[in-house]
DNA sequence: GATATACTTGCATCCACATGCAAATAAATA
DNA sequence: TATTTATTTGCATGTGGATGCAAGTATATC
């Protein structure tokens, strides 16, 4: 079996690493996107009340996008005494999006080579 | 009004215009995704049917799911005769995903700056 | 220790969506 | 035109997820 006739199967499975279902089902909801732009408008972490502000919904929601968006490696939280500080991960999160654009194209050069 | 005080809302429109829900919601579907990770392992476009026989759902399922993908732009289709071919964007998805990827880091640099 | 503040979690409800089956549409062929 | 093939769409069902309220947990202050 040659490198070459490999190609597809590397090709998927690199892809399959790099779509992450996690991540686009973190994204997929607006409160959750309005979320993520506006943790990248700040330059320091927010409490989950100063977040709930921005989105119309009760704070207890809040955090569970929170925690969503903390699972999926989006956002990164630390406690400070009473409150919880949450920040985007913006350089995490771009370079991911860049790997799925490489995996991307890189298929389609091995698909069309 | 300076341009250094425009810069957090011109940040968070580009990051709006990036982070466009549609996309998101339509890669968070794992049938959708593997769906776009077989279509990049192929180097020509393929019908419902051929594409179907990987999903292990119905073929009816299999078309709503492509245009669903088709409407987020990130398949094309084509009518031949009979099938209808669907290919994947796959240069037009990574532009946009670095599109994204560059918003998050520019409104990072901004916020820090 | 008791109280207040900040957040998380359990519970119930509602809505969006994925799915399968069947019918409808589009297009080629007999 | 009738029939077959390929895809789309209508309909009903089931499931997952978003939401609000209330209760629970964690931390600080009195």
């Amino acid at each position: 079996m040659s490198a070459r006739q490999q190609l597809p199967e590397a090709c998927t499975t690199a892809l399959g690493d790099a779509l992450q279902p996690d991540l686009f089902k973190a994204l997929c909801d607006p409160v959750r996107i309005s979320i993520v732009a506006n943790l990248a408008a700040r330059a320091e972490a927010a409490t989950v009340s100063e977040i709930a502000d921005c989105c119309g919904i009760d704070f207890s929601g809040v955090s569970r996008h929170l925690k969503i968006l903390r699972d999926a490696s989006v956002l990164l939280s630390q406690r400070d005494g009473r409150q919880v500080l949450y920040s985007l991960d913006a350089g995490s999160l771009a370079a991911t999006l860049r790997g799925i654009a490489d995996a991307l194209e890189m298929c389609e050069q091995q698909a069309a080579g």
